[in-house]
DNA sequence: TGTATTCCCGACTAAATCACTCGACATTGT
DNA sequence: ACAATGTCGAGTGATTTAGTCGGGAATACA
């Protein structure tokens, strides 16, 4: 499993927040209500993003956590990396784009094709179009549900 | 990490049947010394891949391992999941491919389309072309060396 | 000043998975 | 008979996963 709740978590507290942008600090507990991940967990998630400078917290009262940038300026793949670590789909592919050593094992230039789509796929998709796909599914749910 | 060692082993086990097809059983000391796999452990992937009908086992002085199908007809994909288990990146898209239930999780989509991406380039390589780019990467290491 | 609210941080843990090893056993060629 | 080979299952130490827990720090407000 190339993705673990970590990233999974993650990412739908980032949605969470990028959907209620401007609104103030959304507090730790409304998160993990909405999307069903356990409060103390998220806890953690949440200081990993805070210090690669994707969200900013406030304490106290009415205090919370909001989105650092734009929803739009917010990469799913920096999130996943912040969150995972390297998301290579085989270790020999990790950091290492260069193609200097080829090397031993025969089938590497199979996993380096796969690493180098997924991260353009996952470069390619923003907070906001994530927020804006959940909206678009939320009202065709509402429309098939009012037949 | 999606692939673990189970699934590079085995295919690399696997390469080097289809490089030495047709001189008869390879032995599981020689795979293991070719290809720095521990003997002790190749066993067990040996027997997976027997279970799933990949190679033919012959016991006995002068036994070893063979390919049950040539080379051009066994699929990468079907090896490493034959190996692996299901290669989904995260657990929601595992097996059903089916569009059923976009369900709750707002980034499903994305990992759908990564994981058939993945699954149709591995459909596409097969051990013949995985042996093949391995001679074609000997030869340029012996041109280089030579010069 | 006191108190409630919220985030911050590190320690701890149970369960699963990984990457093996080891030993007993079965089969076959000479 | 015996040596060479494969077959099988149990066991193991290290690491990762998916959390929990508790104490502390900052802030708003009365
Ligand atoms: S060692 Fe990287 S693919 Fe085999
Ligand atoms: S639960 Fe599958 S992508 Fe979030």
């Amino acid at each position: 499993m190339l993705i673990s709740t970590k990233g999974d978590y993650g990412v739908r507290a980032l949605i969470d927040l990028a959907k209620h942008e401007g609104e103030g600090p959304v507090q730790r507990a409304d998160i993990a209500r909405r999307r069903q991940v356990p409060e103390s967990y998220l806890d953690h998630l949440l200081a990993q993003l805070r210090r690669d400078g994707f969200i900013r917290s406030t304490r106290g009262p009415g205090g919370g956590h909001e989105l650092a940038r734009s929803p739009a300026d917010v990469r799913l793949l920096d999130v996943l990396e912040s969150l995972e670590g390297s998301l290579a789909p085989i270790g020999c592919v990790a950091d290492v784009t260069d193609s200097g050593q080829e090397s031993l094992c025969g089938q590497r230039w199979v996993w380096q094709g796969i690493y180098e789509n997924m991260r353009e796929r996952l470069s390619g998709v923003t907070l906001a179009e994530l927020v804006e796909h959940e909206r678009d599914h939320e009202r065709d749910a509402a429309v098939n549900y009012s037949i």
